[in-house]
DNA sequence: GGCTGGAAATGAACGCGTTCAAATAATTCT
DNA sequence: AGAATTATTTGAACGCGTTCATTTCCAGCC
């Protein structure tokens, strides 16, 4: 089963043939969506580059997809430990916040013009690769951790009790607001987008402080009304007028 | 060249054959698409169920995707009338925005499934299909303006100066929203989306009501400030700290 | 009538993602 | 060891959207 358990070796380390073959592969596909784009690189190409038949891609990767879910996982394990730095390196929410986000804009930056090809999908949590979908589920969960421990350690920012089991999940979609403008993003340097995350950050810290003023408390509910309403909707059974 | 005209008759309407032939193939499709839906809907079974060939469909329509957007602008169209009485019938903000959105929802409500294939590249202003495209610019202007008029024609609502101009692009960006989660709701008879509607509608209005508060002033500047920022980006040169 | 040029219509062919039955290699069982 | 089972590999084939060289149609002109 070992191809690399040597029969003279006893401490050989147990990696299967075949998953390096798996790795060929998915290196060869990420590289050639890198350098042409996902619509241009084609099952064969990938197949032919990384030196193994067509059939024998889709016996690793289910669809071409399936290879950009792949790149996913990738990146949510090679980033982890940068988001760990990034939290535990600054103390303020604002300070935390702006470090975990350039973690992975620096992260997604060679990917960019791909991931495009990737996220137009995103409207559809329907579709597997969709950041919304059944199938991204463990990433994005995973990714909303985070945002909820950043929370807990930041001391600075108290939130309202009402609002907080929601935040990390509205700061996950505020970020992936601003990934998605990112990757359309056709300035020079996408420095626009640097200006927005500025910008909307700063605004975001300081609505978070306003959100505590007991004066806002009706217009607070509301909101959090609506934000139970539309994230969840299994079935509440919500009354006429609120 | 007209093959409704007659030679013994004078007034016939000119109508080209290759209109009608047009419009057969657009109607089929649209069948189809509703009933089986866009991806199950094959070029080749629009083009037998109208009775041409493959090659005459796409002498028509240079692409699937075309279809669609002969879709909307067929929708749009046909809206434009109900659209007007929905304005001219209401007097409130609060109701004209109210039945203007219920006109695009009912109009929608049999595509609902098929409008969803479509809707899910909306995130991406590269596709043709995309609300946000190129493609799709005359109907997205010509529906802002809707908004614009429903403002100008509302005297129940003032909007602070600098949010003025914007406001219709907000407006219209809402109901896209609205729109999108209703497509990809499954709550039976999407309620949930029904439920949507109105609440977050009451909270923009009584949004749009605080909006004038004096009190709030350097906090909608920074938000229209974000606001240009985001829209347009045609290279303002925007200072370091605002 | 025949001629002509553009509009309309055609079906074969291409490249794509994907599937699959079959062949081959590797591993486990006896 | 050999047999049985499982993992891996293969290329042909399918259905799809799309393209294109070619043919058919038809109104206007001689």
């Amino acid at each position: 089963m070992f191809s690399n358990t040597f029969k003279t070796m006893k401490a050989a380390i147990p990696i299967k043939k075949s998953e390096v073959t798996r790795a060929r592969i998915l290196d060869v596909a990420l590289d050639l969506f890198r350098r042409h784009g996902f619509e241009e690189t084609t099952m064969r190409g990938i197949a032919a580059a990384a030196g193994v038949s067509l059939g024998s891609a889709y016996y690793y990767f289910q669809s071409k997809e399936d290879l950009v879910m792949a790149f996913y996982e990738r990146a949510i394990d090679a980033m982890t430990p940068r988001m760990e730095a990034a939290l535990s390196g600054a103390s303020h929410f604002e300070e935390k916040m702006e470090t975990l986000m350039a973690v992975k804009f620096e992260y997604f930056q060679p990917n960019r013009t791909f991931l495009g090809a990737l996220l137009r999908h995103s409207a559809d949590p329907q579709n597997r690769l969709s950041p919304f979908s059944e199938a991204t589920r463990h990433i994005r969960e995973r990714d909303q951790a985070y945002f909820a421990r950043m929370i807990n350690e930041s001391r600075d920012v108290r939130v309202p009790t009402e609002l907080a089991p929601h935040l990390p999940k509205l700061l996950w979609l505020y970020q992936m607001g601003l990934i998605l403008y990112w990757i359309y993003d056709r300035s020079p340097g996408q420095r626009q987008t640097r200006m927005l995350r500025k910008k909307s950050l700063a605004l975001l810290v300081s609505g978070l402080k306003m959100s505590r003023f007991a004066l806002l408390k009706p217009l607070r509910s509301k909101i959090v009304d609506l934000i139970v309403l539309a994230e969840g909707g299994q079935g509440y059974d919500t009354p006429n007028e609120a």
